[in-house]
RNA sequence: GGAUGUUUAGCUCAGCUGGGAGAGCAUCGCCUUUACACGGCGGGGGUCGGGAGUUCAAACCUCUCAACAUCCACCA
């Protein structure tokens, strides 16, 4: 016996353990089901639950649950990441709270700190997708740093190594001064910024005459090699060949040109820094030149910047600055709007840094996935063109890290000789030594759809689940993530990762902005799902995940959420209360026309609900099912029902019965992915309930007829009490006014009558009779003309010119098209004939409020 | 600079293959009808951003203008 109100806190989080332990979770393996894959985007074991989590996870979940009713055997692994650069800095501070000398330790001792901090993290995790009722495969639970992900990690170095596409080389990087890393283009945040131009002299080799260079970064200039102007810059041009005195050291570097520089922007010449400048190197390249660098890893200045040396980059810039006005070498110090680069984690500035890294060479791998670009559909399809415009212009990855926590890269250098070898195995440390590095984080998240099935020793699993059958995500990672497991996968495995990947878009606050730590306007899931429900807001998600469109935050549409399931609740409770007894296997072999209109409908909804389910439309199927129940199963159905089941016939009161049941098992198995608990609390009260909903499936119960005939007298029941109903709000009576009525058709059911009596509360119903007096008003819908009379005084005429207007306007409508020879010969017969039927229709039924009218004149 | 979107009721947003403009909230009126007042019934409210085109037919397809948003690359 279920409760009265519905409450969060009676269904929220009471089967999971249940159910896992039982195992539905797991996939069976099973050879006549089709198999249904994807992997959970491993949450990093830094972090916190938050709002994003729980729509992506529940996406998936919802997916997953009613993949598993559909008769698909479901694999979703989990798994998490270790996120180096992330959690090293955690795992570092918290060593550093604890009063450590980061300065000194070890490699082997912060290794095992962060072991330990993943062990705790883990728990943490685990118990967070609990909270989200998260049915996820747990047998098949991964680490991004597991030994066997390890040596998928090192055989595919390996393999990119001897292919060519991993290199080693001096670039200029990203680097993070802070955490003394280089990192990947996309992880710096470029933003606008107040600066500061600053405008030095130049003086040529005999100080007969200066040029003035602009910079931002002054401090760079004790790795200046040389200027650079325009070839056709007029006042430039006079200088060919001279040489100039760097003021910050007074070496001597030489003039050179190059139509890279634009004239118009600051002086027209710039100087030439290539350790500290990507357009600066490329330039150093081009014409040979030195490549000092004047900075230590830290952001410090080195021996180049002499008496500044060992000094920050920020005050060693300062310092040099009020030295060079003190000897008249600065012209001016200009406030300007500055885009800088910040480092994701660190915050620090990205210093642009000369360094050894190593690479992944984009192009052919880019080149590969646009190749086999239809082998998989992005959902919403716009994100496939994004994907192709990055894959076009990806540049080489920087995957060497300065970091500990992460996968060493497994490269060896003879102790003398300095030779390079590439091992999936560790060489004698006596004569080799293995490169300090670590990869990329992402480098093994990309690997994760095949090394997670056991790739490649695992054949039997890669052959079964693999490609997935689809990848859910943010867009906020398709280029770290979702692009690179795609060039992976179809390197290794020559296949996709995945057939499918559905886009969602990212969590906002209430008034549209981006949830983020610095706002402080995140919302803690905990607090909403503490308050309103997991379910609740899980409904409220995946009705409004529209694919690729951002959320909104609203505690509104939870409320809302939260309605809906008291509504279906109570629903549950009211059929619950009067089926104890019924059995559904004894199936009727007739029904009513209700009944079987609304089996109809219901049939019709269910089919719509899978279609939208499979196309990944779930928004729309979720939306459905909430106007189902609302509009047609309670307010419509469930209302009617009552009259059925007060009628002698006990027939038909059994079979209403049965239908309710069967209605509310239905629902309960299409509500069931969106609002598992919910579903499996209401659920275990059917009479003749499996073990759990989890044992239920989608198959057909019954094979229903389509009766179109009782579909449109039910209609046309509906129609007459919502014109009755409509008629009285409008004339200011109230709704239980009681009148008597004529209903003109006579071969109408019992129940039809019976119906139209409660929910207009007709004192009494005569069919056909001459009545003497003057109705109060008359509807007309087909062949049924239906008269109020009784006392008062209501405008009968007025009513019945606002239906004649109605129709007048419809008939013009009809036929404007009709009248229209290009609408007759080129649409479709099938809409030609529907807008002719109905234009029949109408006419008739203006011919009878005409004639009804005609009792006034 | 390159790319991709968005613009529909007061607000937040749906709208599938082109075929009579929808929901929730808000608002107004009525109703304690025994599942539910976390409820029921009824109403008002829209030039689908502007313009042009294609089509028998456009919120939907094409072009164009405008505003806004996001991503990528960015000048010393």
């Amino acid at each position: 016996m279920l409760p009265k109100r519905y409450d969060h806190l009676l269904t929220g989080g009471k089967y999971y353990q249940k159910w896992r332990e039982a195992g539905f979770f797991e996939p069976t393996f099973d050879v006549k089901k089709k198999p249904y894959s994807l992997v959970l985007p491993p949450p990093n074991i830094t972090g916190k639950l938050h709002l994003g989590h729980a729509l992506d996870t529940t996406v998936q979940d919802a997916i997953v649950r009613y993949k598993r009713l559909a008769g698909y055997d479901v694999l979703w692994v989990p798994g998490m990441d270790h996120a180096g650069i992330a959690t090293q800095a955690k795992v570092m501070q918290k060593l550093k709270d604890e009063g450590q000398d980061i300065s000194k330790i070890t490699r082997e001792a912060f290794l095992k700190a962060a072991w330990s901090w993943k062990d705790v993290y883990a728990e943490e995790i685990k118990k967070q997708w609990e909270f989200l009722n998260a049915s996820l495969s747990h047998r098949f639970l991964r680490f991004t740093l597991d030994s066997e992900l390890n040596q998928v990690v090192n055989q595919v170095f390996k393999e990119y190594y001897e292919a060519g596409l991993i290199y080693q080389g001096e670039r200029i990087i990203n680097w993070d001064p802070a955490l003394k890393t280089a990192i990947s283009n996309m992880e710096v945040i470029r933003k606008d910024v107040e600066a500061k131009f600053y405008y030095l002299k130049y003086y040529l080799e005999d100080r007969s005459a200066f040029v003035v260079i602009a910079t931002t970064r002054p401090e760079t200039c004790f790795a200046d090699v040389a200027l650079v102007a325009h070839p056709k810059d007029q006042r430039y041009l006079k200088y060919q060949g001279k040489n100039f005195v760097n003021p910050t050291n007074q070496e001597v570097i030489p003039l050179i040109f190059d139509d890279y520089v634009d004239p118009s922007f600051g002086t027209g010449m710039m100087k030439c820094t290539p350790a500290h400048d990507q357009n600066d190197y490329n330039l150093g390249i081009k014409y040979h030149l030195a490549m000092p660098n004047c900075m230590n890893k830290d952001g410090t200045i080195n021996a180049l910047g002499h008496k500044y040396q060992g000094l920050d980059r920020f005050i060693a810039r300062e310092q040099l600055i009020s030295d060079l006005i003190a000897l008249d070498l600065v012209v001016k110090v200009e406030n300007i709007k500055h885009n800088l680069g910040f480092s994701e984690r660190s915050g620090a500035v990205i210093e642009p840094y000369l360094s050894k890294q190593w690479f992944l060479k984009m192009r052919p791998l880019a080149e590969n996935a646009i190749k086999h670009r239809r082998d998989l559909k992005w959902i919403p399809a716009k994100y496939e063109k994004i994907f192709l415009n990055w894959m076009n212009n990806a540049e080489d990855w920087c995957i060497s890290r300065q970091l500990w926590w992460g996968h060493q890269i497994p490269v060896y250098y003879h102790r003398e000789t300095e030779a390079v070898v590439v091992s999936e195995t560790p060489l004698d440390p006596k004569f080799y030594y293995q490169d300090p590095d670590v990869l990329d984080t992402w480098f093994s998240s990309a690997l994760w759809p095949f090394s997670t099935l056991g790739w490649p020793k695992i054949p039997s699993h890669l052959a079964r689940y693999f490609p997935l059958d689809i990848q859910v995500s943010a867009y906020d990672i398709i280029f770290f993530w979702i692009s690179r497991m795609i060039f992976s996968s179809l390197y290794f495995t020559k296949e996709v990762p995945f057939r499918n990947v559905f886009i969602h878009g990212i969590f906002r606050d209430a008034s549209g902005r981006k949830m983020n730590k610095s706002l402080g306007n995140g919302i803690d899931p905990v607090v909403v799902i503490n308050t309103y429900g997991l379910d609740a807001l899980r409904l409220f998600l995946l009705s409004s995940v529209s694919p690729g469109i951002d959320f909104r935050y609203s505690d509104d549409k939870l409320k809302e959420a939260n309605n809906f399931l008291n509504k279906f609740w109570n629903v549950a409770r009211y059929i619950l209360d009067l089926t104890s007894a019924v059995n559904l296997s004894l199936i009727p072999t007739t029904f009513s026309f209700i009944n079987q209109a609304f089996l109809s409908k219901l049939s019709d909804f269910e089919k719509k609900y899978f279609k939208n389910f499979d196309k990944y439309q779930i928004h729309l199927s979720s939306k459905y099912l909430i106007s189902f129940v609302y509009e047609v199963f309670s307010s419509e159905y469930l209302e009617f029902s009552k009259v059925l089941l007060l009628s002698k016939d006990e027939k038909l009161g059994a079979e209403t019965k049965w239908v309710l049941l069967y209605a509310l098992k239905t629902i309960l198995r299409l509500i069931y992915p969106l609002t598992p608990d919910v579903a499996e609390t209401i659920y275990v009260e059917i009479p003749g309930h499996l073990n759990s909903i989890m044992e239920e499936s989608y198959q057909p119960f019954i094979a229903l007829k389509r009766t179109s005939k009782s579909i449109k007298k039910y209609e046309l029941l509906n129609h007459f009490i919502s014109e009755i109903r409509s008629f009285k709000a409008t004339s200011n009576l109230p709704p239980n006014a009681a009148f008597k009525m004529r209903v003109s058709e006579t071969k109408l059911e019992p129940e039809f009558l019976e119906v139209l009596k409660r929910f207009t509360f007709a004192k009494e119903v005569i069919l056909e009779e001459d009545i003497k007096e003057q109705p109060l008003v008359t509807f007309v819908k087909g062949e049924v003309e239906i008269s109020l009379f009784g006392d008062g005084n209501f405008a009968l005429k007025a009513e019945l010119l606002k239906q004649l207007t109605i129709l007048e306007q419809e008939i013009k409508r009809g036929e404007g098209m009709l009248n229209n020879a290009n609408f007759l010969a080129k649409a479709p017969l099938e809409k030609v004939n529907l807008e002719k039927n109905k234009l029949i229709k109408y006419q008739e039924e203006l011919t009878k409020v005409r004639n009804i009218l005609k009792q006034f004149d």
